[in-house]
DNA sequence: TGTACATCAGTGAACGCGCGTTCACTGATGTAC
DNA sequence: TGTACATCAGTGAACGCGCGTTCACTGATGTAC
């Protein structure tokens, strides 16, 4: 690392860059730990990333696009993350499709604070006050939208799912989970049943009893 | 009312209350007017109120007090609404939870910003720090999920819902209906077929075909 | 009925603080000649 | 090979601002006698 007891060593040439995941990665450690998006301040990411407040300039041109590449990363990780799950569970689609729910289910049980500020809409209050416009936000999470309708078609076309409308029952089933997740996220403390997620997957992608 | 051109007229003695409920309005109008929770801060709400600031310390103890009771004001709307939805769709157990959900869909759509902050969970990072505590918050929604558990209990016992746990498909219906909800107050723009929210009800409350 | 006084609702000035942003700078490292 | 110079990564000091909170206060109104 490039960490000194005193401060940090300066990156070499050509590769100021570092410095611009290592203030991503700041901001994120700040929102997992004190859960508040209000204490992800220019100043207070500085202080935990090492480095002088005015030098995060040279790598956003304000806050909110601090906030955008932290979003925009941990949507990233959350497609990896399903992409891996369903490559992961062999080729009964039914288990496919369950794995990429459990696997979303499990990114936001890990990660509250960063689901709840990808989905929370806090970030950004004024596209156009901001470096950050609209285009910014809106395909945020297809590509993870996309996969869940492969996954859902593919049980279909099995006859494990009974869906007349893939396309739009795939997005019914996005919602319950984010349903679920995000509640789960901000109370901690849900009310119903153990298998209460199970059972929201199996009747919005109207799966047939196994 | 109270207001003058150059100021507000003091309230006469033992209604000096009335002016908590000015702070809680002015609150509300902020939110619902910036949508950004950040704004609500105890200077802003006071301008806002048309009183000096130090004024609001008569009548809550610190700033999350005031979001604890505008949230708490919310949640009391949106029992009435629930309640006058059930209670005006007559007698068939299917109307009337449908009702009921298109209440709680309607509810969310016409005040996105304070239905964000309601379940958003971002007001009250840390119970302790402020003057809120853990009970002012777990018992929130309880009311209105009663309220729902028991249309579906309805729906359940003359043969319109087939679930075998109606208590714990009440939940699920709510989460459906929360994701439903919240992906649309934060993004407006949701894909997905215009009868989504349809769909999820019927079948996470496990609805017969009509 | 008059009057002194307590209570109540709300104010104005001031405090110290962390914030975002600007500016001119430092000093190491690569490059041209 | 040596040296002047451009580039690059990052800094320190300073700015003006809105914030939450405190303090002593003002002045209207009800109450006791």
């Amino acid at each position: 690392m490039n960490l000194t007891e005193t401060g940090r060593a300066r990156n070499p040439r050509g590769e100021g860059a570092r410095l611009r995941d290592e203030i991503v990665g700041a901001a994120v450690d700040l929102l997992d730990e004190t859960g508040d998006e209000r204490a992800l301040t220019l100043r207070s990411i500085a202080r935990r990333a090492g480095i002088a407040a005015p030098s995060i300039y040279r790598h956003f041109p304000d806050q909110p696009a601090i906030m955008l590449a932290v979003v925009r990363d941990a949507f990233a990780e959350l497609h990896l993350a399903l992409r891996a799950a369903v490559t992961g569970a062999g080729d009964d689609p039914r288990e496919r499709l369950l794995a990429l729910c459990h696997a979303y289910l499990h990114f936001a049980q890990s990660r509250p604070q960063r689901y709840r500020t990808m989905f929370g809409g806090l970030w950004t209050p004024t596209p156009g006050e901001s470096s950050i416009v609209a285009e910014d936000l809106t395909s945020l999470g297809n590509e993870s939208l996309a996969l869940l309708a492969e996954a859902l078609d593919a049980c279909v076309a099995t006859g494990t799912s009974l869906s007349t409308d893939p396309a739009g029952d795939a997005v019914a089933v996005w919602l319950g989970l984010h349903g679920f997740a995000h509640q789960r996220a901000v109370s901690h403390r849900l009310p119903g049943p153990a298998d209460l997620g199970e059972r929201m997957i199996t009747a919005l992608a109207r799966l047939t009893q196994r």
